[in-house]
DNA sequence: GCCGTCAACTCGGGGG
DNA sequence: CCCCCGAGTTGACGGC
């Protein structure tokens, strides 16, 4: 489905962080990546995490998307952008970093810190980032998990609910047969079964003797092979 | 302009 | 207390 490809096209991660703990307390980090790229980090957010002034996107520059490092970074455009608390521009992860995100997902649903750490290396994220794709991908599988499961029980609802009604028209049916109840004979002693004995065909809605599959069909079930219900 | 997607956030809770 | 997770939310962004 779509949550495994993004629909970045054309805008690329240009952000490149590699290696700062969480919880590192720095401030001010500015470093470079493969295409000269600085990125400035200039702020902690309430957790300990380094959250503010990140610019992470650029349009691509028409260049290949094999490498998950193109792009450039404008410096400190958070910072002149009201004075208030913002968030970075939106990281969009490359096709690359969402495949490789995507494959260890297959893999694990969930990363121990090292896993964290060498697929934060590996994808030149930081491991709070991929720690939040790891959460936000469960979330989505669980969402279309759940979603999935709304389908199949209105459909299940839907035929439980027509079942129900014919049902009930059996019902009424038997409940007007009871004016006139028929005579069904055993084939044993050919004597009148009792009302308990019978019941409805819901096919080809005839009388039969429910205990005895010999009553009236020899080699098969009193009632006709049933419709494939529903799978739970 | 609206809407869907998704990275990133907050909050509360469980486990060690 | 710390770390991690799920749930819910926010806000940037792209497509229409």
């Amino acid at each position: 489905m779509g949550a495994t490809s993004p629909s970045a096209s054309g805008l690329e991660l240009t952000m490149a962080v590699p290696g700062l703990s969480s919880s590192s307390g720095s401030e001010g980090f500015v470093c470079n990546n493969n295409n000269n790229n600085t990125i400035n980090i200039s702020s902690i957010n309430g957790n300990g995490n380094m959250m503010r002034d990140l610019d992470m996107n650029q349009p691509a520059s028409g260049g290949e998307e094999e490498d998950f490092l193109m792009g450039s970074v404008e410096e400190d455009e958070e910072e002149r952008g009201a004075g208030g608390p913002h968030r970075p521009k939106k990281l969009r992860l490359s096709k690359e970093q969402s495949r490789l995100l995507e494959e260890s997902f297959r893999l694990n649903h969930t990363l121990s810190p090292k896993q964290k750490e060498a697929l934060a290396i590996k994808l030149k994220l930081r491991p709070r980032q991929v720690e939040v794709w790891f959460q936000n991908r469960r979330a989505r599988t669980k969402l279309k998990h759940t979603e999935m499961e709304c389908e199949y029980l209105k459909r299940c609802f839907g035929s439980l609910t027509e079942e129900n009604r014919r049902l009930q028209r059996e019902v009424e049916e038997l409940r007007a047969m009871r004016v006139a109840p028929p005579t069904v004979l055993s084939p044993h002693t050919r004597q009148p079964l009792p009302a308990s004995a019978l019941s409805m065909c819901p096919r080809c809605e005839r009388i039969t003797a429910a205990a005895s599959p010999r009553i009236t069909r020899p080699t098969a079930s009193p009632f006709h092979p049933r419709r494939p219900s529903p799978a739970f």
